[in-house]
DNA sequence: TATTGTTATACTCTATAACTATA
DNA sequence: TATAGTTATAGAGTATAACAATA
């Protein structure tokens, strides 16, 4: 009897979660390191130095009030990791750019959180490879539909 | 010129990272279903029905003070999903134990976790299954390291 | 006296509601 | 009047410290 493509694409899914699992702490780790809330890491890895958003649009992308939108950005900018930019065209709108410091700090962050596990080079560079080309194309296929 | 293998890992790591931020929403769905705190989806689903623990070993596992766990139990056992079993040899411990219905509920939230993205179906079945191997293979080894 | 777990308390994270400034 | 963001405030989640029960 052989496996339906549900299942055996559950099995596949349940060994990403597996491995992520067992993962998991290393963010709170990277957020530790740096002095801030998991959720200020969060915050700060998401601001794209090259689409600069609003608190709005922050407020949106982040799923979370307002509210808490001021309260993150408040805290980067007291680091010295970005600033509120009052738009030409609206000066109720406020963006939110990465300084150079921000700038540094997001990149060296999100080297630490890319990180590889030791146990990824147990495999050859082919499995490795082919793993790379899989989940890409699941994920591009994720962001299309 | 060719890359060096931790550079082809640190890719496949990062698509594994990828992917996952791409469905992290999930955990809080499934949390809100259940009428749970994330937390508490994370403390239920890490009890194991094979192997009880004590509250201090929770604490530990958990990475979370005693008090914590305490707060966490309570609302388990509110909610009729575990309950505490003070130790024959030492009543001042307590092992914690999940119900008929804390199990139930478990591996219905387990399922609905391991559930996967429609768009792993857009792999071949051999790809699923190499996928599954390689993953399988780290975890395997991350747990011994 | 030392240890397991709980209670009292305070601090952090997050949301809701009222507010200010600009449009 | 409506909208972008902030401030005031309250509710969860989490930790620290003092405590009770047992060893």
């Amino acid at each position: 009897m052989t496996k339906r493509k549900v299942d055996v694409a559950a099995d596949a899914w349940r060994s990403v979660i597996d491995l992520m699992q067992s993962r998991k702490h290393r963010f709170l780790e990277v957020a530790q390191e740096w002095g801030l809330t998991p959720g200020h890491v969060q915050a700060l890895i998401s601001l794209e130095p090259e689409n600069a958003l609003a608190m709005g649009a922050l407020a949106s992308s982040w799923k979370c009030d307002a509210s808490h939108v001021t309260f993150l950005v408040d805290r980067l900018e007291e680091k010295g990791y970005a600033k509120r930019q009052p738009a030409k065209h609206d000066r109720r709108v406020k963006t939110i750019v990465l300084t150079p410091a921000g700038l540094t700090a997001r990149s060296a962050i999100l080297d630490r959180l890319y990180e590889p596990p030791e146990a990824l080079l147990e495999l050859s560079v082919a499995e490795l490879e082919a793993l790379t080309e899989a989940l890409t194309k699941v994920r591009l296929a994720a962001d299309r539909g």
